[in-house]
DNA sequence: TAATGCTTGTCAAAAAAATAACAAAGTGGT
DNA sequence: ACCACTTTGTTATTTTTTTGACAAGCATTA
């Protein structure tokens, strides 16, 4: 079975096995069966099974799986035993965010610099992070070793912005703009839409209620 | 065909339509049919009419769909005909850059106030929304018919959060932290795994590295 | 008003994903 | 060393999702 195989779907599922054997370790678990697991994540051992069956055998009959092991096995899956070398476009809120979380630092996803148009921003320190100006992205992308670029500016120049990370080489794409980038196939792109998301959550919040107001007084 | 019987997959597809169908409408586009769409939206036309269909017929042999109506009704589905009251839980730099996001305010997504346990913020104004003592919450809520609470605080903090926000009546939850959510299946929530999203995007550039490196050179 | 050309809604088929079932292989205790 | 028990890896089945196909219906033109 080849890594190229695996479908999506599995593959989206990965971080969050990540998340709950992160959270095992931190706690001291030294082995869990597919069975446990899949009462903490709610979803059925087989899939667990099956899901990690994509990438070898790392379990035992008999005992189950060991909780680091399989951590870091899955770590490696996703790319992360080596570090990644980002920069953020936009230092505006939201890039401001981005560049302030911990939790990319801890996984190893270092963010090297931020850039913006506003001549005001340009030279500031955002959590210790330095703004440049676009002018100077490509050289900084060759000289960082950049291989992630955060698209955290407005609708509008997002598209413009993309064509110049592609120009720049940048092969991978965490898309904070509410459009959808057109890129070449060699290159990858993770949307986080957030208006979408939100969305989603009233799509559901309207079901629900209609759900309620049907089986309502009697159910 | 009832609302709620629906799959969750064709849901989450409705916001990028309506994003398609917005951007259209404001171009002046009247009508569009679903093969000009797939091609817009790369997806199959045949998903396209499916998809809508569970709605009921939107459109009109030999014409198509008329954009504007189209968009209106896909509003409605997703609960965006009427406003939303939201409250933002954690003045930090994710939270503040929500409540400075002008999309949700477009889209009726109303942001009525900020919560932080921070003494140094509570009475501050971010992006022109006060923040509040969480011992004001409960009141706060009530008050002000909040219907959405944004969970944007540090990872240890949710849990406890999250068990607040129901006691105080909340139904659907916008989680930004890196937990899941343990909730009573009366209540909503959709998650924004900012890091989960990262790990993907670096998980597949992983991927496509070692596919060229297979088929690099003749390929 | 009739003919022609599109395009939908829907049914059928194919593909993909999730679940269930179970033999094989290990653990752990005695 | 053996036995009972656990749990995986894997195959089979079911369910869901996607794609394909086409009759029915409307628009448009003459």
């Amino acid at each position: 079975m080849d890594r190229n195989d695996i479908s999506k779907t599995v593959i989206s599922r990965l971080p969050r096995y990540f998340r709950y054997l992160g959270e095992l370790k931190d706690k001291g678990v030294e082995r869990i069966s597919s069975g446990e697991l899949s009462k903490l994540m709610k979803v059925t051992a087989s899939q667990i099974r099956q899901d990690l069956n994509n990438f070898g055998g790392f379990g035992q009959q008999g005992y189950g799986y060991n909780v680091e092991y399989l951590y870091d096995e899955i770590g490696k899956i996703l790319g992360l035993d080596r570090p990644h070398n980002l920069i953020i476009c936009g230092a505006g809120s939201l890039g401001t965010a981005l560049a302030g979380n911990p939790d990319f630092i801890n996984r190893g996803f270092k963010i090297r610099g931020m850039f913006d148009v506003d001549p005001v921003k340009i030279g500031k320190f955002l959590h210790g992070i330095e703004v440049h100006s676009n002018s100077e992205m490509d050289e900084f992308i060759r000289e960082n070793d950049i291989d992630i670029a955060v698209v955290a500016v407005p609708g509008e120049a997002a598209d413009g912005l993309k064509d110049k990370l592609i120009e720049y080489g940048i092969r991978a794409i965490w898309n904070f703009s509410n459009t959808d980038l057109n890129v070449p196939e060699d290159v990858i792109v993770e949307n986080v839409h957030l208006l979408d998301s939100l969305m989603r959550l009233s799509c559901d919040v309207e079901s629900y209620t209609s759900k309620k107001g049907k089986t309502n007084g009697k159910g």
